[in-house]
DNA sequence: CAGAGACATAGACATACGTAAATATATACA
DNA sequence: TGTATATATTTACGTATGTCTATGTCTCTG
């Protein structure tokens, strides 16, 4: 049994970069679905106010303030942010806190943007 | 009266890395528009073939056979890359060849991953 | 154990999206 | 001028998406 906290695998975890090769059909699919999940203004917000706290955490009680929505609606954005793989959820007793994935940040940049 | 090709305005052309400070709501806007139009397997493969052909351009006959989808569909999401400023478009006798606009993946690269 | 607060889930609704078939437009060439 | 080829537009249709209201679940505290 491993010590080490349980590092979940990447939900891209692959691909060369968009202008080196041709993506394949499979690389593509994972790729969209992240570029999916932050192809919306509200949930592109979310990730933007939680990677960019201290700690790369945050309380969903601090983001609900921060839109005009109601708190359902920023409850279903944080789980497709989750359930992409981009947002890593904790209970802690009676609040959840949301921490950003910036590695699968990173490998979605480097998807996208790693070429010259 | 400039000789210069003329040099679009990127549709990001802003914001400091989404993990280094909060995405304004319109910056948001914008870049969400972005990660949209590319999350869809299909558009990124396109973009994929597109931005990884020699010269960065191709032309919309090799596209089509690259998918077993008809001709408008592969046509529709080709206008969709191009609105979003993330392909440009010239027509060169009957064939038409897309080219990748790399600067503005490049700028999306460094909004979503541009921190450490 | 009861009540309150934090967050999630379910259901409903209007709008947007991906796709295809049919049609239009434009260019080349005989 | 007429026909063939390359690409775009229009229309239609089923499905997915974003949002809300109402309700459920969990946890702390008195």
């Amino acid at each position: 049994m491993s010590l080490a906290p349980a590092k979940q695998a990447s939900p891209l975890g692959c691909c060369a970069p968009l202008s080196r090769e041709p993506l394949t059909e499979e690389g593509a699919e994972r790729a969209a679905a992240l570029l999916k999940a932050l192809g919306d203004p509200v949930r592109l917000r979310l990730m933007s106010l939680v990677a960019s706290r201290d700690g790369g955490e945050a309380c969903v009680c601090d983001l609900n303030d921060a839109f005009e929505l109601s708190q359902p609606t920023i409850s279903h954005h944080l789980k497709v942010l989750h359930e992409a793989g981009l947002l890593d959820r904790e209970k802690r007793g009676v609040w959840v806190y949301y921490r950003a994935r910036t590695e699968v940040l990173n490998e979605l940049a480097a998807l996208i943007g790693g070429a010259a």
